[in-house]
DNA sequence: GACGCCACTTGGATCGATCAAGGGGGCGGG
DNA sequence: CCCGCCCCCTTGATCGATCCAAGTGGCGTC
């Protein structure tokens, strides 16, 4: 074929402007087309519109490798990306990356995603880490036993936790986190608000500080209401079946008008029980769940749910990486915000 | 405060080796050890075997802003991740993302977000792209209309797009999609041979040729079995409310026993009406989906659902992106992939 | 008229890798 | 014994931006 040895009239690896080329063009130096861009103070206004113009006209943008090599940063913040768990859960993940990116480009940074695998928890960190390729990371499954925390404090790389270290007292890293207890207390309560006073609470197993936490958000609004909570409560592995079995039993050990959920799986379990039980969601049972997914909002009775504000995390998250980044002293070592309630048919 | 002048004894910024170190320590030069790293053979065994030692005592890994500058990539390749829309279709995005940054590892890149906002749909693209930040994009959102590929095309830049470029004849592009024709048809075959014949369409309205497709599986499913598809297609709005009403009338008019569906967003449309009218999904009457969702999962009836094999997609765009990248011939323009059924209890 | 300051310019070095070309030593052939 | 060759490795230049230090011309001030 000789029509593929063309020339390439228009193939031509197209070089783009370089800083040289714009201080040729505009009939400066490269030093004053660098602080056009990074300190335009210094310029004489005529001189910075005229290298701006030109700036323009060429399309130049700073070479990122070039810059980066030479002031040692990427502008890339790391987020491991986990293989997906078919669950509720990552419709909340989706959620928050989608903020942390947002968030993350009003800071000049971008979201790089690497993949990890459970038996190499910090390969895929030390690797990014040790070629300099991101700045910073983002954490997020801080769950029990997470070594990627402590190695990247004892690394001494800058990054921030979505999640509070529960179990390590000893953590000195910077964190965002929702309260859940606080998000749980707002459904409980806006539950009792509603007239219910038998509320029954499913949660996840005695060994997730997560779900004790929630829990006792439950327990102490129920207290503080003067309500009983004897009876109500139930522990359960985080599965659609599971949430099943334990309203089932619930109803009939205990006669619950309302329930309370670590999940919404677990919320959906329960609208299964009441739906083979031929009960109506919000009408004769109320049933709030956790984590607002789609699972709430399309579910045809829509499912009360607790709201993390993912929005506002991320960008807690990115300023306290700004902070980092720039050696800032830290103020606060950890941010709590609070949840709110999505209210729909089902309560 | 005093304490905070302290002398930082493991503060130091603590340099990465580099490669000059490595050559130093081994006691060979530069460039042996950058061809211990790229071209292995190059070296005599025992040379290999002392650099590869040494890089392991030291740690080293190759800069990665100077390896970039130098050869003029990134190993990263660019999405767009644009703002969630609630609905069930980002539950697939997700997957597809999940998968794409593992089958991106194994090629040696990294995926990188980036928001976009849809007033400047070309924005994002335009500064990676000029700033040479990414080797090449991901474009996922082919919808009618959408400039990004037809821009990006016109710059030259490299990418693959996941989704036909179903509104122009004109794209040169490489391509990456899931024939949904065949998705419904084997939805429609599966519940043909489930004893039904009366089954029902529920689909986009027709100005979306993605919709067009997939109706058109069931539509030569019914026709190629002898079967009657009057009064049995509806088209609405992609929200669960237009599923739920359009299940109805369907009902009310046409008498069907199962329902196809564009959508499992549709499909829990027509769950909810089936519930409001005491009907059992899966026993009366079978409802079938789209998109695999965690809806389709978690819901109290499972709901069968047309899977797309968005790892597989992945695996094909990331093959396309490094055929591309590497300037080898294009094998194909386009390659389409079949989905399978994920049956559960509503057929 | 000397001084200082502003707004640049100039020339160079630097980040850490890769590219392209340049040795040098051992070995076989003449 | 010398030449040539190949294999293995070394040397210097380079990518494009930023950092650094020193210099210049013009203008206002005292």
């Amino acid at each position: 074929m000789a029509r593929s040895e063309q020339r390439n009239g228009n193939h031509l690896p197209v070089t783009p402007p370089t800083l040289a080329d714009v201080a040729e063009r505009a009939g400066v130096s490269r030093q004053t087309v660098s602080n056009a861009v990074n300190n335009p103070d210094l310029l004489r206004p005529d001189t910075l519109e005229r290298v701006r113009q030109t700036i323009a006209e060429l399309g130049y943008s700073p070479n990122r490798a070039a810059r980066n090599l030479r002031t040692r940063t990427s502008q890339l913040i790391g987020l491991r990306f986990a293989p997906a768990q078919e669950g509720t859960a990552n419709a909340a993940m989706d959620r928050f990356v989608h903020s942390l990116v947002e968030a993350s480009e009003v800071a000049g940074y971008h979201v790089l995603l690497f993949p990890g695998d459970d038996e190499d928890p910090v390969g895929g960190y030390d690797n990014l880490l040790r070629s300099t390729a991101v700045d910073a990371f983002v954490v997020t499954d801080t769950y029990l036993g997470n070594p990627q925390a402590a190695w990247l404090s004892q690394q001494r790389a800058p990054f921030v936790a979505f999640g509070r270290p529960w179990d390590d007292d000893e953590a000195r890293h910077v964190w965002v986190d929702v309260d859940g207890a606080a998000g749980i207390a707002l459904a409980t309560q806006h539950l009792i608000d509603r007239g219910h006073t038998r509320i029954a609470w499913i949660g996840w197993r005695k060994d997730s500080p997560i779900g004790e936490d929630r829990r006792s958000g439950w327990l102490r609004t129920m207290h503080a209401n003067g309500l009983s909570t004897t009876g109500l409560a139930s522990r359960v592995e985080d599965v659609v079946h599971s949430g099943a079995e334990a309203a089932a039993v619930l109803l009939d050990e205990s006669t619950p008008t309302a329930f309370v959920c670590a999940s919404d799986t677990l919320a959906m379990g329960v609208l299964h029980t009441l739906w083979i039980r031929q009960l109506a969601p919000g009408r004769d049972i109320a049933v709030v769940g956790f984590d607002d997914s789609q699972v709430a909002q399309v579910f045809p009775v829509g499912l009360t749910s607790v709201r993390q504000p993912l929005e506002d995390v991320a960008v807690e998250v990115v300023k306290a990486l700004r902070a980092l980044l720039t050696h800032q002293p830290v103020e606060e070592r950890g941010v709590l915000l609070e949840p709110t309630l999505a209210i729909r048919e089902s309560s």
